[in-house]
RNA sequence: GGAGGCUUCGCCUAGUCUGGUCUAUGGCGCCGCACUGCUAAUGCGGUUUGGGGUAACCCCCCAUCCCGGGUUCAAAUCCCGGAGCCUCCGCCA
């Protein structure tokens, strides 16, 4: 039973702010509690008639005659009562369970309270280029994307549905640009890099998060009962599901690269155009197991690699501390990094980096072992790269005029030298047309 | 998809047929102590994990032999279901 109460017993007061500023349910931890007390009762009484019944266990064998016929009558009651101990417990651990899987990590003390809105923002960086003093308007990354002939969202929608897209030419040159100078980046700060499996049992998602509050938002697969995985942070978290692993290895840094999909439920309408909300993208994970106490350092430096990135891909961005109503479950604390979005007139997330401190360690039972003790440790991950999203603001931000699109210099390397996307560059090789081969 | 074999406290392993001091054997590794110019060797002790009792330590209780059910007074052991690994066959990028 992965059931770990401590904190709600210790200090339920600050569990229920918690529920409060994230606009949960504040009478599950009175539920809550009131599970464990009965299933620490029935648990107890069940462990003392257990003791009896082996005593009694070693004694049969050796009776005789009559002493032998009251110990088996005393010893068939015993078996009755510590049967109905165990299933009122069972079914008390069951109710825990549940009810645990509806309750949110608590909210770090510094996160702004409220709702989508009530964000902070933390810092700004780059400069918004202004259209109107460039002399042309900035045209949208749709309609930038399919002139260059890298985004093709008609054809996705014929064959895959709504928020399907293919990636073509150029377009899907750029994500497997991106991809790689991603994970080049992040094996150059110490990450491992992993290809993880996009297909997992209901113990990994259930561990990291994702099936209280965001459950209508993942993909299952009913023959199989199994989950897509929304990012791959979830197979990362549970690479070291129920191992011990000893303090002097740690921090593990795991940078994952995988498939992610998401149903987008409850967001009819929202961003229907192009390819920033979608139901299947690629995505670059930074994923860290470190001490609890090095959590919010440890936070701090999954931002920077963050905004080194960003600043690499030369994008304006600012931060901002996401509000306790919009933090995922697994969350304590969360920021955000959004990038200017000409045509949107706005910033829009691009990465999140989440401290979930103890959270998924306890679910999944991944600990450390430091001298004699054994304790959970903390989990911390941040996007690096989410392929879609992130054209979508190089193509906006980097656009020339007629439909050209800049290349950042460190993209460059990885893009057979192209300095520009053009329209009419299919995604050939340039050296090879120029040499005529 | 079909057939068979396997899964024991870090690793290896005894135990399962024939249910009951299994409170799970031994080896390796690891930790501590002793001995020893150093190292090595040797000896002794310790070494699964989780929950509970306790202010805490010692210690005590319960669970844990892949997981979940069942039979039984009693399950590592018998029965059913599932998972994982291995071998062979079929199919396949």
């Amino acid at each position: 039973m992965v059931i770990d109460l401590r904190l709600l017993r210790e200090d339920p007061d600050r569990v229920r702010a918690s529920q409060r500023a994230r606009g949960e349910d504040v009478d599950l931890v009175d539920a809550l509690l009131a599970a464990d007390e009965r299933r620490r009762s029935s648990g107890s009484r069940f462990d003392e008639l257990r003791a009896e019944q082996k005593r009694l266990g070693r004694l049969i064998p050796r009776a005789e005659g009559d002493e032998r016929a009251a110990l088996l009558a005393r010893a068939g009651e015993l078996a009755a009562g510590v049967k109905a101990a165990d299933a009122e417990r069972d079914e008390a651990d069951a109710t825990a369970q549940e009810l645990l899987l509806r309750l949110g990590n608590p909210v770090h003390p510094d996160v702004p309270v409220g709702g989508e809105d009530d964000y902070v923002v933390r810092e700004t960086h780059g400069t918004i280029r202004d259209f109107d003093a460039e002399g042309f308007p900035a045209l949208d990354h749709l309609e930038l994307g399919t002139r260059l002939g890298a985004i093709d969202v008609e054809r996705g929608a014929k064959v895959s549905g709504s928020r399907f897209y293919y990636l073509t030419g150029v377009g899907a040159l750029l994500e497997l640009a991106l991809v790689n100078a991603a994970i080049a980046r992040a094996v150059a700060a110490g990450f491992t890099p992993m290809l993880t499996p996009a297909l997992v049992k209901p113990r990994a998602m259930e561990g990291t998060g994702f099936l209280g509050q965001a459950a209508d938002d993942v993909y299952h697969l009913e023959k199989d009962d199994a989950y897509l995985v929304g990012t791959s942070e979830v197979p990362l978290a549970a690479y070291h599901m129920d191992e011990i692993l000893p303090a002097e290895r740690l921090p593990l840094r795991y940078a994952g690269f995988s498939p992610c999909f998401r149903r987008e439920a409850g967001s009819y309408g929202k961003d229907t155009r192009g390819i920033f909300r979608v139901h299947q993208f690629d995505k670059v994970e930074m994923f860290c197991f470190v001490a609890p106490e090095e959590a919010e350092a440890e936070h701090e430096r999954l931002l920077g690699w963050e905004k080194e990135w960003l600043t690499a891909l030369e994008l304006p961005f600012r931060v901002i501390d996401v509000a306790s109503g919009d933090l995922g479950a697994s969350a304590t604390r969360k920021y955000d990094c959004e990038a200017w979005i000409p045509t949107q007139g706005k910033y829009r997330e691009l990465t999140s980096a989440s401290n979930c401190t103890e959270f998924q360690a306890r679910r999944l039972r991944v600990r450390m072992r430091e001298g004699k003790t054994t304790r959970p440790l903390a989990t911390l991950n941040g996007t690096l790269c989410a392929v879609p999203r992130t054209i979508v603001a190089l193509l906006e931000n980097h656009q020339l005029a007629g439909g050209a699109v800049r290349v950042p210099e460190v993209l460059r390397p990885y893009l057979g030298g192209r300095e520009v996307l053009e329209p009419g560059d299919h995604g050939s090789d340039p050296a090879a047309g120029a040499t005529g081969s």
